[in-house]
DNA sequence: CTGTGTGCAAACTCTTTGCATAAGT
DNA sequence: ACTTATGCAAAGAGTTTGCACACAG
């Protein structure tokens, strides 16, 4: 492959990028790469296969969308990626696999991190038979402020 | 209008439904009256615009979709339905406005209400300025035991 | 009557799929 | 070389919208 890359810890960053891949069970092609790269360099993301097709052409790496559901989707098949449970017709990836939880901005429609997680759940109920948890995913649904200064 | 009902006590439950729009004000019309009936009168119901528009055709009373979508989202405006809060790029309502949890059923994508509520969070971190919290979402997500018998 | 609600069909957004071509090992 | 991934364009789901007609108050 001829080198794209402008600037050299790109290259640093996209070799490891490369062994996650391989380990993952996934050819290292430059398409992953720099998804991968995209995904995995700038900490936690939340990000739809449209804002990650942008960023990726920005970076003059030509990409089709069509490309850019299927590696999220082989990503979230590896348990590198998840997908985000919340509402809407858009899907939202998380590059944060670890337990955590986010805020929902009601009306902006945005997503955050909750900053650390002191967070716990008490109280689960028993999961039905033939069934185990998987996960528990906590939503903090926000609304502005009405007019109250918070004291 | 010409009496539809073939149930007396249909008759009821649709009067009651009348005051209840009539208070959330939206006119009492015959498909608003028929999609209510349906939603409040079994119980808590999660429900997508299909589902919904299905049932509605099989009782003979001719609803299109648009309007199924266009008063899904009236009654959530007028907060008398929910809209749940989980991944997948079809919108599910929730019939139960006050706090309650979700069992999510991974690869059946299906959705349970957790049956009560001794769930609590602790831990919630601030909100940042000029927010405030509108509600907490909590999705258990379940998935098939792996040939494991529950202990 | 007057204004609001409804139906229909078309448009739109997001996502997936099939198949020929390209790239990785 | 052999296999797997990619690109493209088309198809597919789910949802929204515009406008003429129908209905509720």
């Amino acid at each position: 492959m001829v080198s794209i890359n402008r600037e050299p810890h790109l290259q640093h960053r996209e070799e490891s990028v490369e062994k996650r891949l391989k380990s993952a069970g996934l050819r290292p092609t430059r398409q992953r790469v720099a998804l991968a790269s995209l995904l995995f360099a700038h900490g936690d993301r939340h990000v739809s296969a449209e804002e990650l097709h942008a960023e990726v052409e920005a970076e003059g790496i030509p990409v089709s969308l069509a490309t850019v559901y299927n590696t999220l989707h082989q990503f979230t098949g590896a348990g590198i990626l998840r997908v985000l449970s919340i509402e809407g017709n858009k899907t939202y990836f998380d590059t944060n696999i670890s337990d955590h939880h986010h805020f929902f901005v009601e009306g902006e429609n945005t997503v955050m991190d909750v900053p650390d997680s002191g967070v716990s759940v008490s109280g689960l109920p028993r999961p039905p038979d033939g069934m185990e948890i998987a996960h528990v995913d906590i939503v903090i649904r926000l609304r502005k402020n009405r007019n109250k200064p918070q004291n």
